[in-house]
DNA sequence: GCCCTTGTTGCGAGCTACTTGCAGGTGCGT
DNA sequence: ACGCACCTGCAAGTAGCTCGCAACAAGGGC
């Protein structure tokens, strides 16, 4: 639980209140959030903490492995405590529900650039784009009347 | 070749030069650009296209699935003539050299998620990110020499 | 070939997500 | 307790993209 602390102790970093609560807020979401989202949760503890602060953080958090920064769809980048094992995302195109699926699924992948290609692989980043189980039945149910192309939320 | 023209008319969209131009350089890169570099490209012919008309007709390229958006790494979005088969980007994040590999690779993926969890996959983007055969010879020399952190580019 | 309608374009302002330079503040080694 | 190097807040700046609007032009009808 202290792990990112003890992290950045070691690598000569400082602990900052804004530090250690930024950490916080990732690790108790347990789940992806934009810069933005970090910042308001965090200044609901720390009113005067500055967007910057929160970029430059997490981008701290990135550079030591802490966290990862990934872009689902959409223009803002999402962030979250670097997961054991590592896992990808899928995403629900019409309610925003986001799922996962382990890393093991890439094999094939692994071995084409790996083996095949000499490619060292660093980073896979995935996401699949779709319509999850309860859309499906939504929209079958709304099949009657059909949808305008544009989100309606 | 003329298959975008068509699609275009088909739709009931007109054929302006703007539009044309757009196709065409795109056709010809042959490759994924930003918007930038493609109105860079189209400006050599037309120089006083606007960057919104460059973003209008790539979104409507892209809703016709004659173009494909993608995100790479970085900030901005790369656009490329729909391939057939769909194919995935693997980057040097050192050269920057872009290679591709097929859809196929993915197979246990789609299974897992539309077989297993109901999930309609619309698209799956996919980009992994590492180092080449290239730049890995040049690491492998220059490792005498331990690299500063920081790009040096 | 010309006209008219309506889709398209260029322009400029605006927006979101993020970065940077700087002056003042603060963690932490001593 | 002190001091200084690192860190923060602030405000201005930037990249990449969007929007509203008036002028323009594609292409169907004649």
């Amino acid at each position: 639980m202290h792990h990112a602390r003890a992290t950045l102790r070691e690598q000569g970093y400082r602990l900052t209140p804004q530090r250690n609560l930024i950490w916080e807020v990732m690790r108790d979401a347990g789940r992806h959030m934009t810069a933005e989202e970090v910042a308001a949760e965090v200044r609901r503890t720390l009113p005067d903490v500055n967007v910057s602060t929160i970029y430059r953080t997490l981008d701290l958090l990135v550079s030591l492995d802490l966290v990862v920064e990934t872009h689902l769809e959409g223009s803002a980048c999402y962030y979250e405590v670097s997961p054991e094992p590592t896992h990808h995302h899928f995403v629900c195109t019409q309610c925003g529900a986001v799922g996962h699926f382990g890393d093991e699924l890439l094999a094939p992948v692994h071995e084409e650039l790996g083996v095949r290609r000499a490619f060292a692989v660093s980073q896979i980043q995935v996401t699949a784009l779709g319509v999850c189980r309860d859309c499906q039945a939504v929209a079958g149910v709304a099949a009657d009347a059909p949808a305008p192309d544009g989100p309606s939320a």
